[in-house]
DNA sequence: AGTATTAATACTGTTTACACTCATATTATG
DNA sequence: CATAATATGAGTGTAAACAGTATTAATACT
């Protein structure tokens, strides 16, 4: 376990979501890894709070699949097999047509324009050589999308989704050769929205999803 | 508030676990109602535990969406608008859509004998006149095709959705007009996973989320 | 030596107590 | 009478104490 885990207690939130989210960043950076265990007591003491808060942060972490606990013997992070990034992956798909379609439907001149520059933004991005800049403004390009769905509960799940592979997001990102072929889908998407084309969005994106099922599973391989 | 909130506590089981259990129930069936508070204390004292297990069940209604919370003002059933419930039926007619189409690959002659029993099953309760066991072995002649989906992650987001309008789909299957359609399709559906016609399954499997749709925007206007 | 039994330890599960905040009612003041 | 200041009560946020259980280590027994 490191022991990097600190708060940030700026504005005020209850300190059990301060400690859901700071437990979870922990997880999805690979510091807290796969099958360690959570226990209360020493999170506690090292994020100075009581076993409380900690003990509501797990409770919401194992909802969202970041931790399993058992009844008596605790939680751990949980571990993600090849198999569970698959289903993940299956579904977000079947959800990321869903949005993308539906996003067809309500689509403005207004968004987009949002949706133009949050294009550029990740293009420029690719070109900084900073991965994690990358990874975000990718979340943002795709987030104009989700909003565009109108519908929050999708949006929802769509970001626990993408969440649950953080780890190998990031990984694949590192690798240049992919930036290319993510800028072209990027466009193909924005174009396909601005032509109200709804069967091709959604081939792209459906597309867009089964290259990163591909990336990851290498990442999986090559990890073995 | 009603006071008919009890605990059966015979296996062993987390508090928290039982607790999160009965609220659910009870806002499910409308013993709480949409937007009734969930005060700690009250419900502590009514169900005979502390309020740390009920702390912990209400975080976990709060992610499963049916319950919301204020900070520092406590938490309450969540209301489902109209809006609410388009959207959960948009999400979930893409996710049953998925599930069918990975059951459609997995099909094997075991586990279409159990849909063709479960369907038998359903078809059986429909005379019966018991209302909730007709929802509980439609749900059963779901529960098939989502197993063979082999997908765990998924049939956990799919009862999820279907468990947030438990509440109009009771009041939908009260109308014993609707009981013919709803053989008809299951009849449909097994037909079609049994010839392994995916694009035809599919489809049905989007009308019978479409249909219910409708019932319950019904139902909704109907009690304005 | 190997196995059964007991003791110790390290947790989680649950309760209880205390701190703090927010809303409401009440009183004081112009 | 209206408005501001203040008290009071209800409820959440957090911590700490207590109870019980599972696992490991140590000891006794064959």
């Amino acid at each position: 376990m490191t022991d990097k885990l600190e708060l940030n207690m700026n504005a005020y939130l209850p300190l059990r979501d301060v400690v859901f989210h700071t437990l979870r960043e922990a997880i999805l950076k690979g510091e807290l890894k796969p099958g360690e265990r959570l226990m209360e007591l020493q999170l506690a003491s090292k994020l100075g709070v009581s076993r409380t808060p900690i003990r509501e942060a797990i409770r919401m972490l194992e909802l969202e699949g970041l931790a399993v606990t058992v009844p008596r013997k605790g939680a751990e992070v949980a571990k993600m097999t090849e198999k569970d990034m698959e289903d993940v992956l299956q579904i977000r798909r079947a959800l990321d047509e869903l949005a993308v379609s539906l996003a067809c439907d309500n689509m403005t001149e207004e968004k987009l324009q949002q949706l133009y520059k949050a294009m550029i933004r990740f293009e420029e991005s690719t070109q900084s050589g900073d991965v994690k800049q990358t990874a975000q403004t990718d979340v943002e390009f795709h987030e104009v999308i989700y909003q565009a769905a109108d519908n929050p509960k999708l949006v929802n799940m769509l970001n626990n989704l993408r969440e649950q592979m953080y780890r190998y997001r990031v990984e694949y990102l590192k690798n240049d050769d992919v930036y290319p072929r993510l800028i072209e889908e990027h466009k193909k998407i924005y174009e396909g929205l601005k032509q109200k084309d709804k069967g091709t969005v959604i081939e792209i994106v459906g597309y867009h999803v089964v290259n990163q099922e591909i990336m990851v599973k290498n990442i999986i391989h090559k990890q073995e």
